[in-house]
DNA sequence: TTTATATTTCGATAAATATAGAAATACAAT
DNA sequence: ATTGTATTTCTATATTTATCGAAATATAAA
């Protein structure tokens, strides 16, 4: 995965929207939603999902498939796997990051405690 | 952190030149470096580079301090560690990412064996 | 204080992004 | 075949983002 391919996929989900569909896309789990659930859900014009929606797609971030007159999205799991790996390796320096994508690496998952003073959870 | 605020971070890095600057910010440390080395190391107008810095800034992933004559930039590592655990926990399912945010939880690193078959690293 | 270097601001411009109503397309049910 | 629902495409428009030369500002060195 390249930096202008991580760069993509983090564009698409930094937007509020994208960031709400694509949440909503992992809690509904594999099976996905149809576009009208989540227009629905989110209370998004059709037009203005299926913009949303196509940026999502086309960066990888999510599937499509069609099931009768629905058109079913569902999240890339393994997308966001990898795009969370991209971060942890290239830009967490010798950081609380354990990614699951450096399996040479020896610290433990909680090596450093968390201590969020300016940005709290 | 608030969902809104999770985009606004993700879309500062979501620019091939800012994550860039981003990481080369990580690897620099915590001792950051001067706005002119930065654009020197990536060739871009200085202009250019304020503007993404400013960006990145605003949305808290770096600081500036100044020195001299000189503003250096640095890494928020907290940031991006707050970001991951956001994305671990909000967008991540049931899945082989293993924030360091999530304390209670009790799957090991590497439940999951990695599985990319459509996105490599 | 003059000069040199560092960074930011200004200004103009081009390009991309976002929104959403209306029309078009696709499919299923009656 | 007609109707109804689902989704996408089209169109127009507003807004934001990005780029970068030139001017302005700030600090240091000579």
């Amino acid at each position: 995965m390249t930096l202008d391919d991580a760069a993509s996929m983090l564009a698409a989900i930094g937007h509020p929207i994208r960031l709400q569909v694509f949440r909503t896309l992992v809690q509904a789990g594999p099976s996905g939603l149809a576009a009208g659930d989540i227009a629905r859900s989110l209370d998004i014009a059709p037009s203005s999902l299926n913009f949303h929606l196509r940026a999502l797609q086309q960066n990888l971030m999510i599937t499509s498939r069609n099931e009768g007159r629905f058109v079913i999205y569902a999240a890339r799991f393994e997308a966001m796997s990898t795009l969370l790996g991209f971060l942890t390796d290239n830009c967490c320096g010798g950081n609380p990051c354990m990614p699951i994508s450096a399996p040479s690496q020896i610290v433990p998952c909680s090596a450093k405690p968390k201590s969020n003073t300016l940005l709290e959870d």
